[in-house]
RNA sequence: GCGGACGUGGCGAAACCGGUAGACGCAGCAGACUUAAAAUCUGCUUCCUCAAAAGGGAGUGUGGGUUCGAGUCCCGCCGUCCGCACCA
C-alpha cells in the first residue's frame, strides 16, 4: 500500500472502476425495493458552482447509502438546457445558442463525473433535444384537446427599441437591460395552461405531503391562495349606464352592474364608496371623457412595479363622477379609481367599507368619505370606529345598522346576505383563488416551439402528432432584436395540415418551466421513442427523494405537481404526487469584499485575493488586497454570486484537494438544510483528515492483513475476551455505526455523522495495543469508519476498503448491523445533581434500581459536601442517567 | 403589513424525547521533531474569580413563567434571515 494519500490517482482509479463495471446503471427489478433519488438538474451555464457541488453530493450520499442498505437505486442526471442565458451568450459571441449549450453540457458532464457521483448516465437527457421536447409538444396538444391549454391575451414587457419582449429579469428599474429604453406593457395573444382547474386538488393534497418541509407546503398554500367569499353586483346608476351605453363599441350589451368579490359580505351595509382598478373597463370608459382622470389612470399604470413600494404606497384615487346603487338600500354610492385595487385579482373592483378594512379606512380618510360602523365586536372593546385605525375594527362581530340583518353574528350574516343576493340573482357565494393560469408563451428563440400552425382559412390548427416534433432550427443567432425564429422563413412558412394551403407556423416557444415539469418522469423510460413514458414509470415513480434549492419551492414544484396530474388524467401515469420526499438544501455563502470607485460604483474583489484585518474581537473590519496592497471594505457574508465576485470554483478545489475533500467539506461544515459558509481552512482540515485516515490504514495493514474482530474466520483473535481498552473501542465502533446510520438514514445530518466518524478515528489513534486481538479490534474499527464514510467520500473509501483486504468493492458491501453485545456496558455513569446542579458522578451496573442508585449518589464525597447539614426533601432517579437530590 | 425560520465560545457548529452546554472542526497557544521553517505529532483552549493546585461562580439575544431540573416547553420584548406582499 502506498504510504501517502494521493487524491487524484485514487479518484481516477475508483471512477474508472465504477465506469467499467457499469456500477450505477439502474435496472427495474421486480420485488426489489426501489429508491429513486433525484437532484434538481442543472442549467448548463458553463461551469459548476459550489451550490451544485452541495446539491449533488447530498443526493449522492443518500443514493450510495440506500444502495448499501439494499435498495435498488436510480440516480439520473440531465440538463435544463433551454433558456435565456444561452441567447445572451449567443448575442455576445455571435454564435448559435445550441453550440454554446452543448459545449457547456460536455464540459459540465466532465465536472460532474470528476465528483464521483453514482449516476446512471445511460438515462441522461437534455431538454433541448428534439427527442425530449417533442413530448412537451405532444402533451401540449393533448391538454389543448381537453381545454387545459387555451389562448388568451396577456400582458408582456415590451422593449420599444429592440422591438422585443423582455423577461421579467431583463427589466431593470423599468428599463430594458440592453437598450435602457422605458419598458412598455403590451397585450398580445398567449397560450395558457389551466392550472387553476387543479387549484383545489393542489391545495388539498399538500396535507398528504408529509415528506415535504412544512415551509414549502405553506409557501405553496399561500401561493394558491384560497379565499371563500361572495361575488355580488352593484347596479349602475343612470350616470354610469348612459356613459357605458355611449362608449360601448361591441354588440354585447353593457354590463348592468359593477361586480365585486368580498370575503366580508357581513359589512355590506357599511359600503360608502366603490373602487376600481386603473385598468378596469369602467375606469377606461370614464377616462375617455375626463382628461384629469385619464392622466391619473395613466400615472397609476406607470407607477413603480416594485412590490415593496406598491404595498406601502399611498392610497391614492380619483372620483369618476359615476355611481352605483346599494343592492339592499338602493343608496347611491360613488365610484373611484384607486391605485390599491388590483385588476388581476377578483373582479378588479372592490366595495369600500372604511369602518372595517384598513385600506378602505385610509382611502376614506384621504378623500373625506363617510365611515359607517356596521359590525360591533362581541367584546365591548369599542362601540364606533374612531379617528385612528385599529386592527380590532376588522374583527368579526355582530351586525348593527344593517337592515334586516342587524343583530346577526358575522358568519350567519354572510350566509343570510349571500342567500338574499342569490335569490335576487345579484350574487352568490364563491371561492376566489390567488393562483392564476400559467402563461407559457415566450417570444423567444431558444425554447421548445409551440406546435401550432396559423392558416388564413382554417385558423389555428394543431400540428398532427405524426409531424412531431416541430424541430427548432439550431443554426440561428439572435441579435437581441425580436425573435429570430419569426424571421426564419424555412421555419415559419409551412402548409396547413387541414387544407394544405400556405400557412404560418407559431413562433412563440414554451416557458422553460414546462421542460422541467416532467423530466423526472422521462428518466424512467429515457430510451422510449414511441411514447412520452412507458410502464417503467410505474416502477420508479414517485421520486423517493428530491433534492434542490429552496428557490424552487413554489414555481417548479407546483408546475410539476400540476403536470403530473395532467398526465395522470390522460392515463399516462398512476401517481398524483411526483415527489414523495423533498429536501431543500441551504445556500453556499462567502465573504464579500468591495471597493468604491471614484465614479461611485463598487468593485468586488474575490475573497481569495484579500487579506482580512480583524479587530480586537476578531471580527472582520476591513482588508487589504493581495494584488495591489490597497485597502478593501468588508460587506459581510452573502450567497456566492458572479455579481459579488465571491464564488469559489469547484474545479480548482477538486484539482487541488480532490473530490472527496470537496464533498467532505460540503457535508461537514453545516447541516445540509442550513446555509454553508465557505472556509478555505475548513477544506484544508478535511483534506488533513483524509491524509491521516489513509496513513492510519497504511500503518495498520503494513503489519499484515487480519480479519476483523468477530468476523467469520477471524480465528482465536477474533473471539478472545477483551480488556477494558479493547472493549471501549469496540463499543465506540458500534455506537458510531448506530449514530451514522441514524444521522444519514433518518436525520439527514451528515455533519454530525462525519463528526462521529472523526471521534471514532481519534479513539483508534489513542488505542495503542498491538497484539493479535488488538489488531482484530482495530481492523473492525477501521472497517466501520471506512464504511461509514464511504457514501460521503467514496473514492478514498473504495481504495481503503481494498487495502483492508477486501476483494468485493465497498459499494456492493451491505451496510453493517451494529453488534448488540459490543454495545453492552458493565457499568454506566450516572450524573448526580444537587438542586439541579451537577455535583458528582457514580459508576453503577445498568438497571440499578432507584433505591440503590440514590444510596450510591448520597455516598459520593462531593455530593456529601453539598448536602451536609441539609435534609434531602426529594430525590429523582432517571434510570442509568441521573440522580437529582433536592435539599 | 402577513406568514415562516432562527438567535449557543474568536469562528463554523453539537447537544436527536426536558436531564453532564460547547461534541467535531477551524483559528489560537504551548510542547515534540528539525540547524531552521513548513509539514506532522502531542497537549491546552466558554468566561470570570482565587490560583501552586484543588476548588468556586457565571453562562445558550432579553425579561418573566412552568419544572426536582430549561439552550430545549409557555408568554412578552429585541434582533437577524427567508417567503408573500394593497389578494378585497
Amino acid at each position: 500500500m502506498q504510504e501517502r494519500y494521493e487524491a487524484a490517482a485514487v479518484e481516477r482509479a475508483a471512477q474508472q472502476y465504477w465506469q467499467q463495471q457499469g456500477a450505477f446503471v439502474a435496472r427495474e427489478r421486480a420485488g426489489a425495493s426501489k429508491y429513486y433519488c433525484l437532484s434538481m438538474f442543472p442549467y448548463p451555464s458553463g461551469r459548476l458552482h459550489m451550490g451544485h457541488v452541495r446539491n449533488y453530493t447530498i443526493g449522492d450520499v443518500l443514493a450510495r447509502f440506500m444502495r448499501m442498505q439494499g435498495h435498488n437505486v436510480l440516480q439520473p442526471m440531465g440538463w435544463d438546457a433551454f433558456g435565456l442565458p444561452a441567447e445572451n451568450a449567443a448575442i455576445a459571441n455571435n454564435r448559435p445558442p445550441a453550440a454554446w449549450t452543448r459545449e457547456n453540457i460536455d464540459y459540465m458532464r466532465g465536472q460532474l463525473r470528476s465528483l464521483g457521483l453514482a449516476i446512471d448516465w445511460s438515462r441522461e437527457l437534455a431538454t433541448c433535444d428534439p427527442d425530449y421536447y417533442r413530448w412537451n409538444q405532444w402533451m401540449f396538444l393533448r391538454m389543448r384537446e381537453r381545454g387545459l391549454a387555451y389562448k388568451a391575451s396577456g400582458v408582456v414587457n415590451w422593449d420599444p427599441l429592440d422591438q422585443t419582449v423582455l423577461a421579467n429579469e431583463q427589466v431593470i428599474d423599468g428599463r430594458g437591460w440592453r437598450t435602457g429604453a422605458l419598458v412598455q406593457k403590451r397585450e398580445i395573444p398567449m397560450y395558457y395552461l389551466r392550472i387553476t382547474a387543479y387549484a383545489q386538488e393542489l391545495l388539498s393534497a399538500l396535507e398528504t405531503l408529509s415528506g415535504w418541509p412544512e415551509r414549502v407546503r405553506l409557501m405553496q398554500a399561500n401561493w394558491i391562495g384560497r379565499s371563500e367569499g361572495v361575488e355580488l353586483s352593484f347596479d349602475y346608476a343612470a350616470d354610469a349606464r348612459s356613459l357605458l351605453a355611449r362608449s360601448c363599441q361591441t354588440d354585447a350589451p353593457p354590463p348592468s352592474g359593477l361586480k365585486v368579490f368580498t370575503t366580508r359580505a357581513d359589512t355590506l351595509f357599511g359600503v360608502t364608496f366603490m373602487a376600481v382598478a386603473a385598468d378596469h373597463p369602467l375606469a377606461h370608459a370614464a377616462g375617455a371623457h375626463d382628461a384629469r382622470l385619464a392622466a391619473f389612470i395613466d400615472e397609476c399604470r406607470r407607477g413603480s412595479t416594485m412590490e415593496a413600494d406598491v404595498a406601502t404606497a399611498e392610497k391614492r384615487g380619483m372620483a369618476t363622477g359615476l355611481h352605483v346603487r346599494h343592492p339592499f338600500t338602493g343608496e347611491l354610492i360613488p365610484v373611484f379609481v384607486a391605485n390599491y385595487v388590483l385588476m388581476t385579482y377578483g373582479e378588479g373592483a372592490v366595495m369600500g367599507v372604511p369602518a372595517h378594512d384598513e385600506r378602505d379606512f385610509e382611502f376614506a380618510r384621504r378623500h373625506d368619505i363617510p365611515i359607517r360602523t356596521v359590525v360591533l365586536p362581541v367584546s365591548d372593546a369599542y362601540q364606533r370606529v374612531g379617528q385612528e385605525w385599529h386592527s380590532d375594527y376588522a374583527e368579526y362581530g355582530v351586525l348593527t345598522d344593517s337592515g334586516p340583518f342587524t343583530g346577526l353574528p358575522s358568519a350567519a350574516a354572510i350566509d343570510a346576505i349571500a342567500g338574499a343576493l342569490e335569490r335576487e340573482g345579484r350574487g352568490r357565494k364563491r371561492v376566489q383563488w390567488r393562483l392564476r393560469d400559467w402563461g407559457i408563451s415566450r417570444q423567444r428563440y431558444w425554447g421548445c416551439p409551440i406546435p401550432l400552425i396559423h392558416c388564413e382559412r382554417c385558423g389555428e390548427v394543431a400540428v398532427p402528432d405524426e409531424q412531431l416534433p416541430v424541430v427548432l432550427p439550431e443554426s440561428l443567432v439572435p441579435d437581441g432584436a425580436g425573435n429570430p425564429l419569426a424571421r426564419c422563413a424555412e421555419f415559419v412558412n409551412c402548409r396547413c395540415p387541414t387544407c394544405g394551403g400556405p400557412a404560418r407556423r407559431e413562433t412563440d416557444t414554451m416557458d422553460t418551466f414546462v421542460d422541467s415539469s416532467w423530466y423526472f418522469l422521462r428518466y424512467a423510460s429515457a430510451d422510449q421513442s414511441a411514447a412520452v413514458v412507458d410502464e417503467r414509470v410505474d416502477y420508479w415513480l414517485p421520486v423517493d427523494q428530491y433534492i434542490g434549492g429552496i428557490e424552487h419551492a413554489i414555481l417548479h414544484l407546483l408546475y410539476s405537481r400540476f403536470w403530473t396530474r395532467a398526465m395522470r388524467d390522460l392515463g399516462l401515469v398512476k401517481i398524483s404526487e411526483p415527489f414523495a420526499n423533498l429536501f431543500t438544501q441551504g445556500m453556499v455563502l462567502n465573504h464579500i469584499w468591495c471597493r468604491r470607485l471614484p465614479d461611485g460604483r463598487r468593485q468586488y474583489l474575490n475573497p481569495a485575493d484579500v487579506e482580512p484585518q480583524l479587530d480586537q474581537n476578531k471580527q472582520r473590519v476591513g482588508g487589504v488586497s493581495l494584488v495591489d496592497h490597497q485597502p478593501v471594505e468588508y460587506e459581510g457574508l452573502g450567497t456566492m454570486s458572479k455579481s459579488k465576485n465571491n464564488g469559489v470554483d469547484p474545479q480548482a478545489l477538486v484539482e487541488q484537494y480532490g473530490a472527496d475533500t470537496a464533498r467532505l467539506f460540503a457535508m461537514s461544515a453545516a447541516p445540509p438544510e442550513q446555509t454553508l459558509e465557505w472556509s478555505e481552512e475548513g477544506v484544508v482540515g478535511q483534506y488533513r483528515f483524509l491524509h491521516r485516515l489513509w496513513k492510519s490504514v497504511h500503518d495498520h495493514v503494513s503489519a499484515g492483513v487480519v480479519a476483523r474482530y468477530g468476523a467469520d474466520g477471524s480465528g482465536d483473535a477474533g473471539r478472545a475476551a477483551l480488556g477494558d481498552a479493547a472493549r471501549g473501542l469496540r463499543r465506540l465502533t458500534h455506537q458510531t455505526l448506530v449514530k451514522v446510520t441514524h444521522d444519514i438514514g433518518r436525520r439527514r445530518t451528515f455533519n454530525t455523522a462525519i463528526a462521529a466518524v472523526r471521534e471514532l478515528f481519534n479513539a483508534i489513534g489513542h488505542y495503542t495495543e498491538t497484539d493479535a486481538v488488538a489488531r482484530a479490534v482495530r481492523q473492525e474499527a477501521l472497517e466501520i469508519a471506512v464504511i461509514s464514510l464511504s457514501p460521503i467520500a467514496p473514492h478514498v473509501c473504495h481504495a481503503l476498503w481494498h487495502e483492508l483486504g477486501h476483494e468485493r468493492p465497498i459499494i456492493d458491501e451491505p451496510w453493517p448491523q451494529a453488534d448488540a453485545q459490543a454495545l453492552e456496558q458493565a457499568l454506566v455513569e450516572l450524573i448526580v445533581q444537587v438542586n439541579g446542579k451537577l455535583r458528582g458522578r457514580v459508576q453503577l451496573p445498568p438497571g440499578t434500581p432507584s433505591n440503590a442508585a440514590i444510596q450510591a449518589a448520597l455516598a459520593d464525597p462531593t455530593v456529601q459536601r453539598f448536602i451536609a447539614g441539609k435534609a434531602v426533601r426529594k430525590s429523582i432517579h432517571v434510570p442509568d442517567k441521573l440522580v437529582n437530590l433536592v435539599v
